[in-house]
DNA sequence: TCTATAATCAAATCAAGATTTGATTAATTG
DNA sequence: CAATTAATCAAATCTTGATTTGATTATAGA
């Protein structure tokens, strides 16, 4: 049985990358299937043998971005450093990997509202993000508990910091005045800070 | 010269306020005509002798959200109080706007680039949130030079906080677990003590 | 009362864009 | 090499929704 005839096949990721791009620039009510096609050299007709709707397509983008940032901070959390060093790690790898995959991350932010009409993937890209800032609520209670951080309301604090670190897609530019690593350790410092108890 | 019949009168205001809502709900992309007219008890067609196009009640919706808080915030910031009281107040009169007005405030951070190929529009609006965003910095700034603040980045600083306010209008639900002051004042703690000096 | 005009509506226009359809091409596997 | 099927395209469908058009209604002022 033959298959896939190698010169022309497009991989889904580059699909799900591309449409992050078109989504990012335009929206995604403002991106045609045909922009998406073209950004991978397709027509828009072509795409459907690689996703069955332009929803799917938003759905998939939205599964990647939290999928890659999950993993990373579920690894963190679980860990055995100390609270303070998570906050650090985790602010780190969240602002890496919102500036390394700025279109996927915007995309989370800004465009799951989409699929405000389509129940099911509401519901499981909601509870996927509750998830990720249960993580984050997990690492500030446990320093909260061991009285390292300052006793604070936990849920306003992760929503805040959720808010910041989501907020660097939105201005952060490739070469500007400071590297990724650098902006990372000047917010996760401020956290740091905010959760140090009034002297 | 006959005018305004009375009666059948809708007031532009009532319109910006109910399109802003629409916006939220759906998105501007997702937003009809027909929907937002129905929303003040209007057909589509009707709305046109109000505004000249979908995209003007857009901007139109802009204009009102960052008027009411520019107003606010350079009142606070022209103000001879001492930088950390501004910080305070500043936080306190942004949340307050945005959760009285979670509409009108979610439209300037989600749908601003529903501008994006409207240059004169997209400029206008850009310029008038990087003035919102200099009053901040200029808080701080004062503050830091004071000695009152500990040296650090401004300009990240007040990504940080804007991020974390605007961040706001995504999760605040009328009566939730905490009042808006109350949410405030937990927030402008944070944001103080990550301005203070290490001890 | 009479007239001009604002506000409105229902219905028509018109374009854009998601999805479908019916070929066509090319590579894999027997 | 022959058969099968993935991948693609161009063109057709079909729907949705912004905007326009041509009445109609109601009120302010003469």
């Amino acid at each position: 049985m033959a298959r896939k005839p190698a010169e022309q096949t497009v991989h889904p990721d580059a699909i799900i990358e591309a449409a992050a791009a078109v989504f990012h620039r335009q929206g995604y009510h403002g991106a045609t299937m045909a922009d998406i096609a073209a950004e991978v050299h397709l027509t828009a007709g072509s795409l459907y043998h690689h996703f069955p709707s332009k929803q799917d397509i938003l759905i998939a983008v939205l599964d990647a971005g939290l999928d890659q940032i999950t993993r990373e901070v579920a690894a963190i959390a679980a860990a055995s450093d100390d609270p303070a060093a998570k906050v650090r790690q985790i602010v780190r790898a969240h602002i890496r990997s919102v500036i390394e995959n700025t279109s996927i991350a915007a995309a989370v932010i800004f465009e799951s509202r989409a699929l405000l009409d389509v129940p099911d993937a509401r519901d499981r890209v909601a509870a996927r993000r509750d998830e990720l800032e249960a993580l984050y609520r997990g690492v500030i209670e446990q320093g909260v508990a061991a009285g390292q951080f300052a006793p604070l309301d936990v849920g306003i604090f992760v929503k805040t910091l959720f808010g910041a670190l989501n907020w660097v897609s939105v201005w952060y530019r490739q070469g500007g005045r400071l590297t990724g690593e650098q902006i990372a350790d000047e917010i996760a410092g401020m956290f740091l800070r905010a959760l140090r108890y009034e002297s």
